[in-house]
DNA sequence: ATAACCTCGTTACTATAGTAATATGATTAT
DNA sequence: ATAATCATATTACTATAGTAACGAGGTTAT
């Protein structure tokens, strides 16, 4: 069985390239560039791929486990389930610093723009997503909350407004949209969503014939 | 001054054009098409808006006003905070249930890449997209919630994490990674980020060792 | 073992975004 | 009024993604 061993040589060559060349370029990255790297000429990428779309797709998937191992380091076990999620804002919020965050979101964009127009591309990354996202809910599943424990249901609930709020909070710290979204922004909307506490909690103004607020504002971290 | 003249009736030409044939085919629409279409060569266009993402992004830019114009509407004056965050909520999850949802969601995923790697183009679309923000902000601003008004800066704080919680979740809706979220589910988020709910009281579970919640649920809508 | 076949990568081609040089016609200065 | 200049669209070209036909070489059936 030569051929399929060939087939996945050039496959791994093919990625192991677009790695390289992607990190520098993002979603910009020359196919005959790529190709030339591995060796191979662009037609292998069809071959192999599909598309461009398609190896890009798989690179993603690919380095999705990382990602989410870097998100394990960041959220320990051990804190409660508040904790947990600041933690997480914070690590997310963070990653927009970085210095090619822009090229991160060129790329995340493109994803999604494949998903948009493949159904077939976008199906296989909606599987890889959803595959790597358990650990997400498995993250959180069991933390205490309130004196009880979170449950898996809850945990699942959680990841999925968790990372819609961190994905479009990121989008627009990056593309502009939300320059005061600081650190301590991310951290208070997330723990809006698990805790009882509002995000308006810290800003509230009497009305103006003055019955002051029956919620307390939770604890003011430093400023 | 004819020249200007000219010049401005090319640009909406053009921009009428693009309007027509990206309202069909998403940002893959062939510029020499839309150019046809408006008496003129592919040239013009970049002439008139420097690139392809410059049109796009101009087109963008012209039809964000009636997009804000639908949420007004969505969101009628006269509902309490809780509830007009709710209204936004549900008229969020309805778009994407339209048919070429997957259009829009595509087209703002190469605005968000054109604005990660066009600086340029980039801060130009957040200004118009802050600019219009500021009437979702409006939108918020004075209603009761808790016994008082909200003010312009709990609006603001508030119309960002929604924004943000909105894009993410509908991204995730169209693109297959979040197939549980419905129309309650997006009014729960985004319930959790203004009141005192959180997103898991409906589903909470006893410790082993079983004491109860110490905080009630809020009303369950009917299923 | 050989012939038929199938898989996969290459080559040559097409389509489209973008660039550079050019031409045309408006504006301005003399 | 006429010449110089400037702005803007066109034309011809380049670069790159994608397609289709082809061919080499591994695979399978007799």
């Amino acid at each position: 069985m030569k051929r399929e061993e060939t087939r996945e040589r050039n496959r791994r060559a093919l990625l192991d390239a677009a790695l390289r060349i992607v990190a520098r370029d993002g979603h910009q990255a020359r196919l005959d560039e790529i190709a030339g790297q591995a060796g191979l000429s662009t037609g292998a990428v069809y071959s192999l791929f599909g598309s461009k779309d398609g190896l890009l797709t798989a690179l993603a998937a690919d380095y999705l486990g990382p990602q989410y191992d870097e998100i394990e380091r960041a959220v320990p076990a051990g804190l409660d389930l508040v904790a947990a999620v600041e933690a997480f804002a914070r690590y997310y919020r963070r990653k927009c610093d970085d210095p090619d965050a822009l090229r991160g979101l060129s790329l995340q964009a493109s994803m999604l723009d494949t998903a948009a127009r493949d159904p077939d591309l976008g199906s296989r990354l909606a599987a890889s997503v959803r595959a790597h996202e358990e650990r997400l809910v498995a993250l959180f599943t069991g933390r205490p909350h309130n004196g009880n424990m979170v449950t898996p249901q809850q945990a699942q609930r959680l990841a999925t407004a968790l990372r819609a709020l961190f994905a479009g909070l990121s989008q627009g710290v990056l593309a502009g949209l939300a320059p005061g979204a600081d650190e301590q922004y991310f951290a208070e909307a997330a723990r809006a969503l698990v805790s009882g506490a509002s995000l308006l909690d810290q800003h509230a103004a009497p009305l103006p014939s003055g019955r002051r607020l029956t919620r307390r504002p939770t604890r003011r971290p430093p400023a």
